[in-house]
DNA sequence: AAAACGTGGCC
DNA sequence: TGGCCAAGTTT
């Protein structure tokens, strides 16, 4: 350092106002319109739409949200509503929008923050960052949005702005974010570098032309800016085996509810068997042994030489029917490919995690989309519905 | 610290 | 049309 006390105020002076001047004046008239938004000098809108629209953000596009969010916000109009929303109408409402401890921590924020703030969020990143489902990112930018506190936002957008804007490798993005943010409006600099990202300084073919950082923009400078950030190598999907059931009774399916924990938790869902690696050379395993499971007739025992398990963790022993084809629905780390089979009881309890859903209204269920997709193919091929 | 965790839109 | 990617967090 340079022991100049005003080493740091000359940088802020100096460097700071030249990124966000500009950037500041670009939002003032280009920021999109977003129901969870307010106009730009505008005062914070309420908190809770804020947080609300950051989660439901996260790792999810625009377009997505945006209904969801105006649907939410019309059955939880406030914090205290939500706060006193039953699990199941929460992981429901959150169905289809995808990783869904999002909806999990959703719920146990607003009540801790209902038990332990007095209903109100608290205003500081620090406290922000200690609830159930905020992290780095998700703090600074509820603590900048909502309370216009001064913080360091850093998001994929940002990054992918910033690593051009130094040309850099990416090796501290926070100092180089920390080296622009301005004292004042750090909310609206926050969403003015989100919406540079989204539309001007996108991951291909960036529109620089457009840009107002342009003249300052180092990545723009070497030509090639599409080479920052710099890619990461992607992991290979491997693909998974496995069984979705659908026990009809009446005018009934059988739903349960998945454990808390793990890939689709908490989310209701057709019974479903283990999702199994497939075998690496299926034609070079040694047969199958003969599986007796089902017992009587039913897919497992008609010789058809799928293997063993495929009918474990069936609802019930009953004369089960394959339906042509699969279902193929790809997760973030692995393919899961699934066989879909069908049978009809007369009487049956529904037994513990389970319940008998009117077929008519699955709609309703809050189906992830893997099952929603599954109980699209039962209803259109196959009769024992 | 790497891996788990979903989905829909876009080119 | 299949891969890439999105306003990340948790363990």
């Amino acid at each position: 350092m340079c022991g100049d006390p005003c080493h740091r105020a000359a940088v802020s002076a100096k460097v700071s106002p030249q990124i966000a001047a500009p950037l500041l004046a670009w939002y003032d008239a280009n920021a999109r319109s977003l129901p969870w938004r307010a106009p730009p000098g505008s005062p914070p809108p309420d908190p809770y739409r804020v947080w609300l629209s950051e989660v439901m953000l996260q790792q999810t596009t625009v377009a997505a949200v945006r209904p969801r969010f105006e649907s939410w916000v019309a059955r939880w109009p406030t914090l205290a509503d939500f706060a006193e929303a039953s699990d199941d109408d929460v992981m429901a409402a959150w169905a289809g929008l995808g990783y869904y401890a999002r909806a999990r921590n959703l719920l146990k924020c607003a009540r801790a923050v209902a038990a332990d703030h007095g209903g109100r969020f608290p205003d500081t990143e620090a406290a922000l960052r200690a609830l159930p489902g905020l992290g780095d990112y998700t703090a600074a930018a509820v603590a900048a949005i909502a309370f216009g506190r001064r913080a360091v936002v850093v998001d994929a957008n940002v990054k992918r702005v910033v690593t051009r804007l130094f040309a850099d490798d990416g090796g501290n993005i926070r100092a180089l974010a920390d080296s622009i943010t301005p004292d004042d409006r750090a909310g609206d600099f926050a969403q003015a570098m989100m919406d540079l990202g989204s539309s001007i300084c996108t991951p291909r073919a960036p529109k620089c032309l457009l840009c107002p950082l342009r003249e300052d923009c180092a990545g723009f400078a070497t030509g090639d800016p599409e080479a920052y950030p710099a890619k990461k190598a992607k992991a290979e999907k491997p693909t998974r085996h496995g069984t979705i059931f659908w026990l009809a009774r009446g005018e009934d399916v059988l739903l349960v509810r998945r454990p808390d924990k793990g890939l689709l938790g908490g989310m209701r869902a057709l019974p479903s068997g283990p999702w199994t690696l497939a075998h690496p050379h299926p034609s070079a395993a040694s047969p199958l042994p003969p599986s007796p499971i089902g017992r009587g007739k039913g897919p497992a025992a008609e010789g058809g030489g799928k293997g063993e398990g495929e009918m474990e963790g069936a609802p019930a022993q009953a004369d089960w029917q394959w339906l042509d084809g699969e279902i193929v629905h790809v997760f973030t780390h692995f393919r899961l490919v699934c066989r879909l089979a069908a049978a009809r009881v007369e009487a049956q309890e529904a037994g513990a995690g389970g319940e008998w859903w009117p077929v008519a209204r699955l709609g309703q269920a809050g189906l992830p989309t893997l099952f929603a997709k599954a109980a699209e193919k039962f209803r259109r091929d196959c009769d024992a519905v």
